[in-house]
DNA sequence: ATCTCCCCCTGTGAGC
DNA sequence: TGCTCACAGGGGGAGA
């Protein structure tokens, strides 16, 4: 899916065209994407103003000033498009639903947001604004990788005695909220770590520097509107440009990017999911 | 408490 | 061209 870098990529294509404005009209256009959609969903978000949007690790949460929040996930395949965006103006006519287009919202302004999920792997819920952290899904996740409560002295301790690999560790979202297979595979190579390192083996130092790594690869990925790869797009249909520069991930077999290394990418499985790294850089 | 595995579902690309 | 198969960005939940 779209981790941390596509959804605020999302997220930011969404603001102008949602950020308050009314939703006219909602269309669910199925009863469920991973699980049920919640009751009267529709009803619930018609004629509701966007007061915020704001994102949570993976999650887009849609502040509304009926009380509630619009919460979505976009699970491997999700999309959010934007039509009727033209030239700075709306325009009326929107493309007629397309295969997999779940729900669709008629903003007052003339621009219409569509969820087009695939896979459906996503997921929408609405709950109360106030206790939105409370959540289920989203009670347990840890800090944000760009807030002050993730540092050097919160990933040493949460890396302590950690038998799991380093590549699970970082995926593990109580963690750090928002890495995902692609940039975990970014980070490590730039960390000089092998993927399958147990996180409780790293030296401090080693564990300390992963923080500002993490922060390096999904600012980069965020300035580039995140990576296309099968699925994901902008919400205003652009494609992404981040995978141009993934140094591992996906380039199994080709030559190691660092100057002077001889060698070349290699892919292993872990926990049923591809690993990238180069065996001579990352020990 | 931790960790691994399986599964949800459809589309796509590689290989034959 | 067409078929089959492996695999795909997530993450909840079962079971070890």
């Amino acid at each position: 899916m779209p981790e941390l870098p596509e959804v605020e990529t999302v997220r930011r294509g969404l603001e102008p065209v949602m950020t308050g404005a009314r939703i006219l009209q909602a269309d669910v256009r199925r009863p469920d994407l991973r699980w049920a959609f919640p009751e009267r969903m529709a009803e619930r978000l018609t004629g509701a103003d966007v007061l915020r949007l704001r994102r949570r690790s993976k999650y887009i949460l849609a502040d509304l000033s009926t009380g509630e929040s619009l919460l979505v996930h976009l699970g491997m395949s999700g999309r959010m498009l934007v039509s009727g965006a033209m030239l700075g103006q709306f325009v009326q006519n929107h493309p007629a639903p397309a295969k997999h287009d779940h729900v669709v919202l008629d903003m007052d302004g003339g621009a219409r947001v569509t969820f087009n999920d695939a896979r459906r792997f996503g997921m929408m819920d609405l709950l109360p604004t106030a206790t939105a952290e409370q959540h289920p899904l989203l009670a347990g996740i840890g800090p944000e990788p760009f807030g002050n409560d993730f540092n050097e002295e919160w990933l040493i301790q949460r890396f302590k005695g950690r038998k799991t690999p380093v590549k699970s560790a970082l995926l593990d979202q109580k963690i750090v909220a928002g890495l995902g297979n692609i940039y975990v595979a970014e980070v490590l190579f730039r960390a000089g770590l092998r993927p399958d390192r147990l996180a409780g083996d790293l030296t401090e130092a080693q564990t300390a520097a992963l923080v500002p790594l993490i922060r390096q690869v999904l600012d980069e990925a965020i300035l580039a509107g995140g990576s296309s790869l099968r699925d994901y797009r902008q919400s205003d249909g652009e494609l992404g440009y981040f995978q141009h520069a993934f140094r591992v991930y996906g380039r199994e077999g080709q030559p190691c990017p660092t100057p002077g290394c001889t060698g070349h990418v290699e892919r292993i499985v872990q926990s049923g999911r591809s690993s990238f790294y180069c065996p001579q850089c990352q020990r």
